[in-house]
DNA sequence: TTTAAATTTTTTAAGCCTAAAGTATTTTTT
DNA sequence: AAAAAATACTTTAGGCTTAAAAAATTTAAA
C-alpha cells in the first residue's frame, strides 16, 4: 500500500517538475529572442560549442545535447548563415566535421551567458543553497543514460 | 562572494533538471510512440482533458498546458481526425468551442495513464519518498507565474 | 445604435524536432 | 582486393511550437 502511495508521490513530483520546466524555458525562450534576437537552441549549442574550445564534430554535438542528429545539422545550418558558426574539414575523415564557434560567436555567446545566468538566478530565488545541493545530488542520479559531464 | 557561489548553483541546478527532464521525456516519447503510437503533446492534451469531465475551452487548455493557442489547434485537428476528441460548440457564445474526450478517447486514455505511472515510478526509482516531498515542496514556490492546480 | 475595444479561435511563416531513409566515406571481413 | 559492415552526416516527411496577423464574435463606450 505504501508502494501506491510512492508511486503516486513520483508522479506529482515529476509533473512538478515538467512544469517548472517548461516555464523556466518558455521564460529564457523569450528573454532570447526580444534581447538577443536568438532561440534557445542555438543558445544551448553554442554553449557547447563555447565550452570546449577547439569544438565538436556534429556526431558529439548531438550526443552531447540529447538531440537527433539532423536536428543539430539545421540549427548549425543557420547558426552558420548569421555568422557565428563554421565548418570546419577533419583532416583525415571525410566524412566528419568540425563546428566551431567564429569570434563573433564566440563574443556574442559570452554576452548572453552572463546575463543566462543572471535571469536563472533571479528564476530560481527560492531556492537556497543547500537546497540547490541537495536537489542536484539527487537529480545527478536518476535517469541518466548518457551521463556525460552536467 | 557567496552570492557568486549560490548563482552558480543555481544554474548547475538548473542544468541538471534540464537534463533529467529531456531525458525523461524523449524516453516517454518513444514509448507512447512504439507502443501506442501516440506522441507525447497528444498525451498532455488527453490527460488535461481527462481531468476535467466537462471538457475545456481551447483557451482554457492552452493556459493550462502553457502552450500556445494556434498549437492547441493543430493538435486537437489531429485528435479529432483520431477519434479520440470532439469539439462541441458552446450555446450563447459561438467564438468558443468546447473540447471533449470520446468514449474511445478517453477509454485510450486510461489505459496509457497507468502505464504512464509506472514507467516514471522505474524512472525515478531513485527517489525515495521523503525526498519526493521535499523536492515537490521546493518546486511548487518556484517560478509559476501561472500556477493552477498541479 | 454605432463605434471601438476586447475575446476566442484559426491561419501563417519560420524554426525546432524526430525517425527513417539516403549519401559518402572509412573500417572490417572474407 | 572485393564485399560487407560500420560511421558521419544530410535529407525528407510529418508533427510540434511560437509569434504575429487575421477572422469572427461579443462586450463596452460614445
Amino acid at each position: 500500500m505504501t508502494a501506491e502511495r510512492l508511486s503516486k508521490e513520483r508522479l506529482r513530483l515529476w509533473l512538478r517538475m515538467l512544469r517548472v520546466t517548461r516555464q523556466v524555458e518558455s521564460t529564457l525562450r523569450e528573454r532570447l529572442r526580444t534581447e538577443h534576437d536568438t532561440t534557445l537552441p542555438r543558445f544551448d549549442v553554442m554553449a557547447a560549442l563555447y565550452a570546449d574550445g577547439d569544438g565538436l564534430k556534429m556526431n558529439e554535438l548531438s550526443r552531447r545535447l540529447r538531440v537527433s542528429n539532423g536536428n543539430v545539422t539545421g540549427i548549425i545550418d543557420r547558426l552558420v548563415e548569421d555568422g557565428c558558426v563554421e565548418r570546419i574539414a577533419i583532416e583525415g575523415d571525410r566524412r566528419a566535421t568540425r563546428v566551431c564557434l567564429t569570434d563573433a560567436g564566440r563574443a556574442s555567446f559570452s554576452k548572453m551567458a552572463a546575463e543566462h545566468e543572471r535571469w536563472i538566478n533571479a528564476l530560481f530565488e527560492g531556492v537556497a543553497e543547500e537546497d540547490a545541493h541537495h536537489i542536484g545530488g539527487l537529480l545527478h542520479r536518476l535517469p541518466t543514460p548518457l551521463s556525460d559531464s552536467t
